[in-house]
DNA sequence: TTGGAGATTTTGACTAATCAAAATATAATA
DNA sequence: TATTATATTTTGATTAGTCAAAATCTCCAA
């Protein structure tokens, strides 16, 4: 049961590409690849090793997809990820758009024991500084659906709940706008042609990219009785 | 220049093994695999291999010794390993007795810029739990002269000031017995034909072996004028 | 000075993880 | 349906790290 932090990665990077598709669906090869950032060859060798050790199964020319012992194994990984960036950011007092790379090493690294002890130290949180979920020490993992600054409705003041990207330019963009989880903003426009959208801040009004504006995942405000 | 966690095993290894030998002396490759954990031709292999990127010299037959690259890489590994494991006793309330065997794996996964948070957080700290001293940011390491349990002087007190085992057990005997670095204590008797020593703390006194007692290293206490 | 005894090195083999490039399968297009 | 484009798998090779066991060296003692 002691996996390596290459297949940790490996098991990892499924996850998040099965959590994008719907259930049952396979992670194709090549996006398992890109998202590893090894050739498409090693991917086929690795996941048919893990299919060898049933924690995945593999279709040849269909994809990959974790069993149940995979998935628990993943949500794991997950879990220190996420615990420990939070820790670097409230405790460590890093930087949020940072703080990933330095989780990508830690993950590997953290013993069960202290990363019971980083949980209760940040009063076993839900979300880390990114909103993604924190799976609890079971290994369940919160899921509810978001809209995102693509699909919510105009003109409505929503919070932003989740940056679904860790690449530190983009986070810092982010920051710089106003936009990180947890601030209210309202979507102004949104213009097809232009394949724009634009979002009213307390502050300012910024106009970003389609692609960009589908990474910001916001919950709509529930209005107090 | 990045090194392998089995390389910067193997210079923190050559490192200690050096450390307790006279200057310019080489480390026989049977006490380096052994501290390793490996079979001696594996260290062989290896330390040829390290040879061959100028950080260590090996002398067939005789043993190896680290260049001044290799011993500059070798420290820092030992302050992080250290500063680790200090960070996880003062700030994560782990105890002393376990946080070697997390520092062994973290040593390898903290990043430069953490490390030094972990520094000025924890103010720039001299020594790490076990009273090893930890080499500052440029390399420099304090190496004094101590004295152990088995060659200070009789019916005097002096400091617990560093041991010299990472052993979970031995360091919770050394708890139990109230003898941890800071603790001030006074040989009573040692006994050759018997090869013990007995030593009076606050609270009672203890008899151990030659080799226990060896590896607890003392300071003479300092009149005040 | 001649055996050992014990330490060290060699040799051959193995596992994990990777790449380059050729071969093949699948999907899309004409 | 035949052809082309794209994705995937195979094949052959490489690097890091390791072990078992045979070969070799050093050094001490008889
Ligand atoms: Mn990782
Ligand atoms: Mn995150
Ligand atoms: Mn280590
Ligand atoms: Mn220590």
């Amino acid at each position: 049961m002691l996996a390596s932090p290459t297949v940790e990665n490996y098991l990892k990077a499924i996850y998040q590409g099965q959590s994008a598709l719907a259930d049952g669906q396979h992670v194709p090869m090549g996006q398992l690849a890109a998202a590893l950032g090894v050739v498409p060859g090693t991917a086929t060798t690795m996941v048919k090793a893990l299919a060898e050790s049933g924690l995945v199964s593999y279709e040849p020319y269909v994809g990959v997809r974790l069993t149940v012992a995979g998935e628990k194994l993943a949500v794991m990984v997950l879990r220190r990820h996420r615990l420990v960036e939070l820790f670097l950011v409230q405790v460590m007092g890093m930087n949020w758009t940072e703080v990933h790379d330095e989780a990508e090493h830690l993950e590997h690294a953290v013993s069960d024991r202290l990363i019971q002890r980083i949980d209760a130290m940040l009063g076993h949180p839900q979300v880390d500084p990114h909103g993604d979920p924190i799976p609890d020490a079971s290994g369940t993992v919160d899921r509810h659906e978001y809209h995102s600054l693509l699909t919510c409705p105009l003109n409505t003041r929503v919070t932003v709940t989740r940056v679904l990207d860790q690449n530190p330019t983009f986070l810092k963009f982010i920051e710089d706008c106003a936009l990180m989880p947890g601030r209210a903003v309202e979507v102004t426009t949104r213009d097809t042609a232009a394949d724009s959208v634009s979002v009213k801040t307390p502050d300012r009004t910024v106009t970003m990219g389609a692609r960009a504006a589908s990474k910001l995942l916001v919950q709509l405000e529930t209005n107090p009785i």
